[in-house]
RNA sequence: GCCGCGGUGGUGGAAUCGGUAGACACGAAGGACUUAAAAUCCUUUGGCCAGUGAUGGCUGUGCGGGUUCAAGUCCCGCCCGCGGUACCA
């Protein structure tokens, strides 16, 4: 019979959801595992071929986790907030709520397509208010909370008011506002005026990992400082965690290094400076104090407060003139433009050993964000102080032996200490040692600790995201009841900005809290005493995406985020599978998030994601049609557009990929695809018109975009699964080829006919042998995330039952086992083609029995000086002597030996034999 | 600049612990079946050299060295490509 794969994969697929096969339970007795994909953002355009190599991937993981009989959770949900749908709804009026749903239903019947075994009945979507209702939750405890750094964790700000009510007679006296703007400074979730970056474009501030460049990532637009008041999540008290816990999880190197980078831990000093008659002084960081010798001026960031502390009079003028412009400029312009910037102050520090006065200067190369805004300025082991020391032509002392600062700085961290006082002699890391022991016994200063991380700006200038469950009485922000929640988002009029520049939700009437009701009521009401504005911003993406994977455990809650009982079954994700762009966004993020649900005791694991591995990028493979220029709408061949007589008289345009095979045009689709090609004619060698091709990103305006749709159904589900793993090495980034995809296919129809007339008989030795190679060879590949390697060996398996003729229900049961998790489809049908009524989901994994692969000889490859000359079939017993002894007895031997003894015989046994001549 | 990853036929890739490099697939060439096409099947297919031929020899995993009986795999020094990050003191 014919392999009908369209028939198969409905009739299957009908009958799983009849039967309700991938539903997941909580309660058994079985093991769990927890296999997820990061969720995707329901785009507009659909699912390319791209999207599923990861879904793929974690799909035969989690099918063979379940056939290796454990109670496999694998979810799927949507990432549904967001701003294309928001831009969307500008441009169109459509609600975002509306296009987000078509979406997701989009997205839902073209994953069901390829045959996953999601449950969806766990799925979750963020926009959802029974599910946003618990990220407004973890807000709220995060705003109840301080991170506590002797013990290094979150507490209820209770604590802390108790400490301060105890210790500080002060906080009494506080008035309320008062002493909500001091706990506001040790909230986890804390409103802040920060400097923030503002994408004018997107009417939005934007986190760090969203800008790159000084671009938005998302629109690529420019984005510039500027300082808001707005809340902030304490990221950064989480660093030295964050940090650790890296050295706990199964991640590549690669990843967690870039985490490393991103949190950027760096170990020095705080040292005063004393400014020249005032009564100032100021702190600054380094990791070289070993340099203090060096110091010939400092720098203050233009954003620092000590700034205008230390000014003098005369040079106030000039300070505030580049004070201003730097705010002015973008990041993008700063980036651009690296030209040595910066001003005096007018003011001296005193150096704290020689006493020297030292100028001190305001330049933008010093950040306002890190260490303490201010900076010791060691021109000769610094490349960027050098830089400003030639420009404002300040002096460069040498503190290395040797070092030769005439041209360029010296900045490693090496050699002999010299110019500085008692250090001289020392290397420099024994000087960096010992001046730090020397500012902490002095009381110069002490030894700290720094981070790069900084903590992530929460609001969002934007409708289309969760809202803050707060209100403002007296410009300071109170929750609103936590049994209130989900605050819903409001219904606004325009999903722009207002006319005076409030976020869009200044466009809802129904916006105010009534503490008195508990209930959102009308803007008009508000009266300040017992009704109150509500905040206007929104959260940012990433809101959403930090605990998604705690809520598949138990989605239909409504009591808790997530029961502890659920919880402590599941407990983490074991495999993550997802892609490298969200190192140090999301995957932060959630580390941090879900640290914290770990501290208030809401989690029982410190870490969420215990595997993970980053599947590569699918590109596009573009194709191209040569219009000769000046021609009559003629295209030449590629394989003529280097011939002389067409040699750069062509010019490559972008053809539709889905009408070339194999990079041959199908030209009357071409004559088809645009009006402007309609008497397209073609210059060929041989009446085939042969298109040239370029690697690309995955694009519409490349059209290059292959819909998996399409592949479903022209090759069937099992055809894209495998030929996708096929491709190449999960984490490897590879173009999504069509040409290699009818080899794949053909196996199919191949295996498919093996499974005919199928009989009881005993197996032969052969067939257990070729059965139980690929039981080893298939679970090595599985539990090694190894999947491309797979489909030659059920290929080479195919090819060898084929030519054995073998029908025997007994070896092909357990193919068809083997095969369910890469192509659930067909083997299903195989399956209970051999007599089956259950599912093949509900097999167990086939048991390997070595015995079955022992060979009674092994053939030896003979090497003669490392080049492998012929072969000798051997008796699998024989010892290396025995070996040894064949090997020279052989008649090839002879001939490769002539009259010379060798010198040594290496004999590996099983293995190999090389002769050294 | 720094950090990370990679470089194997015409193409995607395999070689999992240092042990026959190029599995498997695509493409290409030739052939069978067919009125023809599609589908299917068979043979050949890294390069060079010799031979009518079976075959034999040399060479070959970015480049140059090294370790080893043996290197795509390990070490040292380069080159190239990709990704991340960047005034982080």
């Amino acid at each position: 019979m014919e392999y009908n794969f369209t028939e198969i994969e409905k009739q299957w697929q009908k009958a799983w959801d009849n039967a309700g096969v991938y539903k997941v339970d909580n309660n058994t007795d079985k093991e769990p595992y927890y296999v997820l994909d990061m969720f995707p953002y329901p785009s507009g355009a659909g699912l390319h071929v791209g999207h599923p190599l990861g879904y793929i991937a974690s799909d035969i993981y989690s099918r063979y986790k379940r056939l290796r009989g454990y109670n496999v959770l694998h979810p799927m949900g949507f990432d549904a907030y967001g701003l294309p749908a928001e831009q969307y709804a500008i441009q169109t009026g459509q609600h975002p709520e509306i296009t987000t749903k078509k979406n997701i239903a989009h997205y839902i019947e073209q994953l069901k397509k390829i045959g996953f075994c999601y449950d969806w009945s766990r799925s979750v979507r963020t926009c959802d208010p029974a599910f946003y209702r618990w990220t407004q939750w973890a807000f709220c405890k995060m705003f109840n909370s301080y991170y506590d750094t002797d013990l290094q964790k979150a507490r209820p700000i209770s604590e802390l008011v108790k400490k301060f009510e105890q210790d500080d007679p002060q906080w009494a006296k506080m008035t309320e506002k008062e002493q909500q703007e001091r706990l506001m400074q040790y909230r986890i979730a804390y409103l802040s005026d920060t400097k923030v970056n503002w994408c004018p474009e997107l009417g939005t501030v934007l986190a760090n990992d969203e800008v790159s460049e000084g671009l938005s990532v998302r629109g690529g637009y420019p984005v510039e400082q500027r300082v808001m008041r707005q809340w902030s999540l304490r990221v950064s008290a989480y660093a030295g965690r964050l940090l650790n816990g890296l050295d706990k999880i199964d991640w590549t190197e690669s990843l967690k290094e870039t985490q490393r980078n991103w949190i950027g831990r760096s170990e020095g000093a705080e040292m005063q400076f004393k400014i020249k008659g005032q009564d100032t002084t100021f702190t600054i960081f380094t990791t070289r104090a070993d340099t203090i010798f060096g110091v010939t001026f400092m720098v203050l960031a233009p954003e620092s407060e000590y700034v205008s502390r230390v000014v003098t009079d005369e040079q106030r003028q000039e300070v505030e003139t580049y004070i201003d412009r730097c705010r002015h400029r973008t990041e993008r312009e700063r980036i651009a433009d690296r030209k040595v910037t910066g001003v005096f102050t007018g003011a001296y520090a005193i150096h704290p050993l020689t006493q020297a006065e030292i100028p001190v200067y305001v330049s933008d190369y010093v950040l306002a964000g890190y260490g303490t805004g201010a900076i010791m300025a060691v021109p000769a082991h610094d490349s960027r102080d050098y830089a400003f020391a030639r420009h404002f032509n300040l002096p460069i002392i040498p503190l290395i032996e040797g070092a030769d600062v005439s041209e360029q700085s010296f900045d490693a961290k090496e050699g002999r200490m010299i110019n500085s006082g008692f250090l001289n002699g020392l290397e420099v890391k024994e000087a960096i040692q010992k001046m730090k022991e020397y500012i902490t016994n002095t009381g110069l200063g002490k030894v700290k600790v720094n981070y790069r991380l900084r903590d992530a700006i929460f609001s969002r200038q934007r409708y289309w995201g969760e809202p803050f469950p707060v209100y403002y009485k007296d410009g300071m922000p109170y929750l609103i009841p936590e049994e209130c929640l989900p605050l819903e988002l409001p219904e606004v009029a325009s999903f722009l900005p207002t006319k005076t520049g409030e976020p869009p939700l200044g466009n809802a009437d129904i916006w105010a809290w009534d503490t008195a009701e508990n209930k959102v009521v009308s803007k008009k009401m508000i009266n300040n005493t017992t009704i109150f504005p509500l905040e206007l911003c929104t959260m940012p993406g990433f809101a959403g995406s930090s605990a998604y994977y705690l809520r598949y455990m138990d989605n239909d809650n409504d009591k808790e985020l997530v029961s502890q009982e659920a919880n402590n079954y599941w407990r983490q994700v074991n495999l993550y599978i997802g892609g490298t762009e969200h190192a140090t966004g999301h995957l932060i993020y959630s580390r941090f998030w879900n640290k914290f649900l770990y501290d208030i005791g809401v989690v029982c694991e410190d870490e969420p994601f215990a595997k993970l591995v980053n599947q590569g990028m699918i590109q596009g493979r573009s194709n191209f049609v040569y219009r000769l220029i000046g021609g009559n709408n003629e295209f030449v061949s590629a394989e003529l557009t280097e011939e002389p007589q067409y040699k750069g008289k062509t010019q490559p345009i972008h053809v539709d990929v889905n009408i070339v095979k194999n990079d041959i045009l199908d030209e009357e689709a071409f004559r088809r695809w645009m009006p402007e090609y309609k008497d397209a004619q073609f210059i060929t060698t041989d009446g085939q018109y042969k298109c040239g091709w370029a690697i690309e990103k995955m694009s519409k305006s490349m059209f290059n975009v292959v819909n998996p749709d399409d592949v479903v159904e022209k090759y069937g589900a099992d055809t894209l699964r495998l030929y996708e793993m096929f491709l190449g090495p999960i984490e490897v980034s590879k173009p999504w080829d069509t040409n290699g995809i009818d080899g794949v296919h053909r196996f199919l129809k191949k295996i498919w006919n093996l499974y005919e007339n199928i009989t009881d008989e005993e197996p032969t030795a052969d067939e257990l042998r070729s059965l139980h190679k690929l039981i080893k060879k298939i679970t090595w590949d599985i539990e090694n995330l190894s999947f491309n390697t797979s489909i030659p060996a059920f290929m080479i398996a195919q090819s060898e039952l084929a030519a054995l003729g073998c029908n025997k229900r007994a070896v092909l049961e357990q193919v068809a086992v083997l095969l369910a998790p890469y192509a659930p489809h067909i083997a299903e049908a195989m399956w209970h083609r051999c007599g089956n009524g259950s599912f093949v989901v509900d097999a167990a994994w086939p048991e390997l029995n070595e015995k079955y692969l022992t060979e009674d000889t092994v053939k030896y490859p003979v090497q003669f000086n490392g080049k492998v000359r012929f072969t000798v079939t051997l008796d699998k017993t024989f010892d290396k002597a025995q070996v040894e002894k064949a090997v020279l007895e052989s008649e090839e031997t002879k001939k490769y030996l002539g009259s010379a003894a060798p010198k040594r015989i290496i004999v590996v046994p099983g293995k190999i034999v090389n002769v050294v001549v």
